[in-house]
DNA sequence: GACTGAAATGTTACATCATTACATGAATTG
DNA sequence: CAATTCATGTAATGATGTAACATTTCAGTC
């Protein structure tokens, strides 16, 4: 029993305004807000908060992005193996805001020993360090 | 090295404000937004949301209050053992709101493990678990 | 091609969370 | 008691997120 939130398989395209909100957090290493992603799809047509809002959910849906809930922002997802149910979590860069995402089996283990010792049944967990890569020490 | 923020002692006694707020957050297991502590104190003569969101500030420096990020929310601080600089974590009911504020050396040590690998020198960990407490599965 | 239902998109308005800037008051200390 | 500092108060605004409803698109079907 891994603490992770379901994916739902991506459909098999994307529809426009998910594949430009995907293209922007895909094209960087950077989390970004869904006003900074509004942003930067002005040109394009985009002109309310809520269509970033609506594409971002189906991207989490897929599994494709990930919200940071430390920043209130958003990143593409860059993990190795998506399909692995593993717990997924982030070292957040205050300095260059570059994002890492790492999964480790004994970090899921450690939180499925303390919920079932506390038999709590956890359903999605967050994970957020925050600090200073190794390039910006 | 644990990835744990600094925590100041608290000054001898609480400012007015500061007690107020505290109270209400020790008053309840429940997360609390800072809206919600407002709307409890207006009674008391707080009028704005900076009132609330300065005591807290403070709170959280003296290690008596924490945000949960996932919720925008705070509770007060029911940590066994506060003055151990150990990495702290919340589970989060989402049916019945109750928060239980856990800690345990080994968490520290992977997470202190997993910095020293990539070279992340971490100030501060996030951690809740979503999900059903024991008494509402 | 026209009808139909479902999904995607668009538009407006609003709700919620948090901070900036500046003024006032109260206590401390040199 | 002047100067300083800290706490508080007030107003305005910025930042993040959602509700409600209208319109468009498109696939399947007749």
């Amino acid at each position: 029993m891994s603490p992770t939130a379901q994916v739902t398989p991506p459909p098999r395209t994307l529809t426009k305004n998910e594949a430009l909100v995907f293209g922007i957090l895909n094209g960087t290493d950077q989390p970004l807000s869904a006003y900074a992603i509004l942003d930067q799809l002005r040109d394009d047509g985009l002109r309310a908060p809520v269509q970033v809002y609506r594409a971002l959910d189906r991207l989490l849906e897929f599994g494709m992005a990930h919200r940071l809930e430390s920043l209130n922002a958003f990143v593409a997802c860059n993990h190795d193996h998506p399909e692995e149910a593993a717990q997924t979590a982030f070292a957040i860069c205050e300095s260059c805001g570059k994002v890492t995402e790492f999964t480790d089996p004994s970090l899921d283990e450690y939180l499925a020993y303390w919920a079932k010792s506390e038999n709590f049944a956890p359903t999605r967990t967050t994970l957020e360090l925050r600090g200073l890569c190794s390039a910006c020490q």
